[in-house]
DNA sequence: TAGATTGTTAATCGATTAACAATC
DNA sequence: TAGATTGTTAATCGATTAACAATC
């Protein structure tokens, strides 16, 4: 996989075509033209092509794209070739939509470890994983390789516990609280604020575009 | 509210210095210059003050900007100045989540009804609400004035459920189903796909930027 | 071969950054 | 008044779209 330097842009769409090729897959779709594709998506075809480009030749001229073939490519692309361990870190309602959400273990995010502060909590199962106190994350992380940790706790929290992970050698955080998390620039941090999501949405019904 | 034709990547951060702002003021700051606020968020000065104009004069030259003020300007910009009545469609791990979760109430988000279409759960109470089924969606639609509705179910119930809201006059959704709705332009729709979210995370893990 | 469609270069468009006059 | 910092225009940079030669 080469991919240094692909713009955000791109990369913030490759999940989508992934989506979409994975459903025309199911359907039993066997080549796609980007016209086609584009035409699907709401996206121009040349965006499509100039997007998959960065990656390589994935097509073939006159014919289009073989519907399986790119759809593992843009797999590999996104890592999802890999086996990943994950952490989560705070087993509220959030932590266990993520836990009990079971597409992600089929991509191959498979969960080693529940933590939590609340002693009312640890101890019981989540998906057949016992909920287990803070001090052990140490301990697991250096059982387990655990790349990613991910963060369903108040924000006061997360800036304390990704400091320690981070210590641990975390590789990647996926960060749910509101809060820009600070630690070093080679761990990954992928953020989701859910209230930025509805601040947004609050502006877009606010400020309707008149069709 | 002026505000037609700005870009989403303005829009995009505006809750973002919304968040920052808000804690500044907590912290008791008067007073902030783009300059100050861009070393804080790690963006250029020159477009935080881009940004806002897009919307009005919000400072003073010579002294920056005032933190409460420019912090109720930037609600009003965001539409959290009004209240927001909203259903909960899926009362699963996330629909509970999000039900819980206290900053959307403080935010003038306030939930008029929450379905289910599981009658083990149908009944039971959530934040004092009771889980209705489905079938009642239309009834309290036309009884309470909703606006947004919070699709926290399967894609293809998402589906259907958007086509039926639509038709009640729902005027924002915000979908957490892995799905691209199909409803009419004039609906706002806010798109939370955490699976996406996830793959971008993998894939920064895998392409992972030396420093 | 003719038609279709890619991969890729060039043109356009838009967003970000820099610069600076206005002004508090 | 001098210093600071905005609001805004101009310059730069990057992303998207269009065009088309290459080729299946």
């Amino acid at each position: 996989m080469e991919a240094r330097d692909i713009s955000r842009a791109v990369i913030e769409r490759l999940p989508r075509y992934y989506r979409y090729l994975g459903e025309l897959k199911d359907a039993g779709t066997e080549r796609i033209s980007s016209k086609e594709l584009s035409a699907l998506m709401k996206v121009t075809a040349s965006q499509i092509r100039q997007d998959l480009n960065h990656f390589g030749g994935f097509g073939q001229q006159g014919y289009g794209y073989n519907v399986s073939y790119l759809y593992e490519e843009i797999a590999k692309i996104l890592g999802l070739d890999r086996k990943h361990n994950l952490i989560l870190i705070g087993a509220g309602h959030l932590g266990q939509a993520l836990a009990n959400y079971a597409n992600f273990e089929r991509r191959g995010f498979e969960i080693k470890g529940i933590f939590d502060i609340d002693k009312d909590i640890q101890g019981k199962k989540i998906r057949g994983i016992t909920v287990q106190p803070m001090e052990e994350i140490g301990n697991l992380m250096r059982d387990k390789n655990v790349d990613i940790a991910v963060l369903t706790i108040p924000k006061a929290e997360a800036l304390k516990v990704a400091k320690e992970l981070s210590s641990y050698g975390i590789k990647a955080i996926w960060n749910f609280a509101h809060v820009d998390l600070d630690v070093p620039d080679d761990i990954v941090v992928e953020n989701v604020h859910l209230s930025e999501s509805l601040m947004r949405l609050s502006y877009n019904l606010s400020n309707q575009v008149e069709v």
